[in-house]
DNA sequence: GCAACCTCTGAGCCCGCTCTCAGCGCGCGG
DNA sequence: CCGCGCGCTGAGAGCGGGCTCAGAGGTTGC
């Protein structure tokens, strides 16, 4: 499976320190799957590849070349484990971000994180998958974009994903997961109007099936938080959705 | 076999007086094990080669001339002090980490490690081999980075690798091997989250079958040992991990 | 051979988190 | 000015992650 597509990307392209685009592996046997995710790294700005099983991940890994594969762990041919060893003889630096069953105790994870490589467990959320990436490049060295550390700041609210810390102000401000990861999702995206269905598909897993409500009331929660007797950073755009936005003054 | 991996490291890269970075050989006959180990010191900041018998190690040594070996006493061809003997030749003052079985000949490895070189025993945890390679790299003169001394301190909690001492505002604390591995770990990582699997991969043996819940288990010893009575430094954060930080007045 | 210690398993409990439901406020259009 | 519907929030149920205790098995040291 092949699915070269130049859709423009909604961020500006992620790119090397040489200035040449970062590309990445899909690999997974859902190709459901592996179109949700290929569509949000390409909004992100990758160039993205997939595929469906071992035995093609290692040939497209070849022609390819890729910074970073995401690997299903459960494969209909080889174990992931076994694709690994293969692409690191292709690749020696690639990164590697597993996706792996919950309930699937035993997936042979053992090990998998010493070398920096890291995983999640299904089912996730799109923010998961996106933000871990950028943990395993910026630890890499790889982006040019991330070289400036895991902080994200906008206006007197800043956020440091590795120590999971969110202070508005100096002020520690503490999250529920859910909270932090929707948080990250709007500082991610400052200044720029986020309908609810965009949010439920990225903060929430592909296979949630509630209702659009939750997210009135995560951002209810992280309201009480973040802008609790300040000046809101949130703000509600009726009928189109929620944008986080620093104080003018 | 013979993979040369320049993927940047998690750490800042380890160099020698020069500024050179350091090179390893890892010399096991199992496939997975090399990949793990080389996966862990790379990330440490090593420039790692693997090789998986006697005489392609040798020759590798000869090409590479690595500043440190950590080298299986059982391999397919030749056994390991025959190996020694040929990496000596080659590099009078290189730094040699055996790996073992536990119920090896100890009288042989004693005579080898008198001369300044260590050894660990299947199975063993990955911190437990980086540790021991710092400390032959520090005892050597080595390594720019580890002139500072064996000495790790967050806040007022203060560790000697080499004496196995822990103190915390002064006081001494006691704890066992694996308390200690643990968090070894959390202070060679302030401030950043580590997940359960993560902690499972460095600290406890690569064959370990068991579950993610001895990591808590652990977490609360230490928390008892480190924490009692005073200023918590061990945090955890839900769904994510635990982190250790330096307590903020 | 015994005692002390360490490591790990299992069970039970607690509590924080997530989500559903329902009622209310309020903005906006008629 | 009124009514509708979107959005907000409080209450509470259910769940699952995390903590702790008790105890078995193994290892070390005396």
């Amino acid at each position: 499976m092949n699915t070269p597509r130049p859709r423009g990307p909604g961020r500006p392209a992620l790119t090397r320190t040489d200035g040449t685009p970062l590309r990445v592996l899909v690999v997974d046997d859902d190709p459901d799957l592996a179109e949700v995710l290929s569509g949000a790294l390409r909004y992100e700005g990758w160039e993205v590849r997939t595929a469906g099983d071992g035995v093609s991940a290692v040939a497209a890994a070849r022609e390819l070349l890729p910074d970073a594969v995401v690997l299903d762990v459960m494969l209909p041919d080889t174990d992931g484990f076994a694709v690994l060893r293969s692409l690191h003889a292709v690749r020696p630096d690639v990164c590697v971000l597993f996706l792996t069953a919950r309930d699937a105790v035993e997936d042979r994870i053992a090990g998998i994180t010493a070398g920096g490589d890291d995983y999640v467990t299904k089912p996730f959320s799109l923010e998961e998958v996106v933000a871990r990436l950028r943990g395993l490049l910026r630890r890499a060295g790889m982006a040019r974009q991330l070289e400036d550390g895991p902080r994200l700041t906008v206006g007197d609210l800043v956020m440091d994903e590795e120590a999971r810390e969110v202070t508005r102000g100096g002020e520690l401000v503490e999250l529920s997961r859910t909270e932090f990861e929707l948080l990250r999702l709007l500082m991610r995206n400052p200044r720029r109007v986020l309908s609810k269905a965009q949010i439920l598909d990225r903060v929430w897993s592909y296979d949630f099936g509630g209702q659009a409500h939750v997210v009135e009331l995560y951002i209810s929660y992280l309201r009480k938080k973040v802008d609790a007797g300040r000046e809101p950073m949130i703000h509600t755009v009726r009928g189109a959705g929620y944008v986080l936005k620093p104080v003018t003054r």
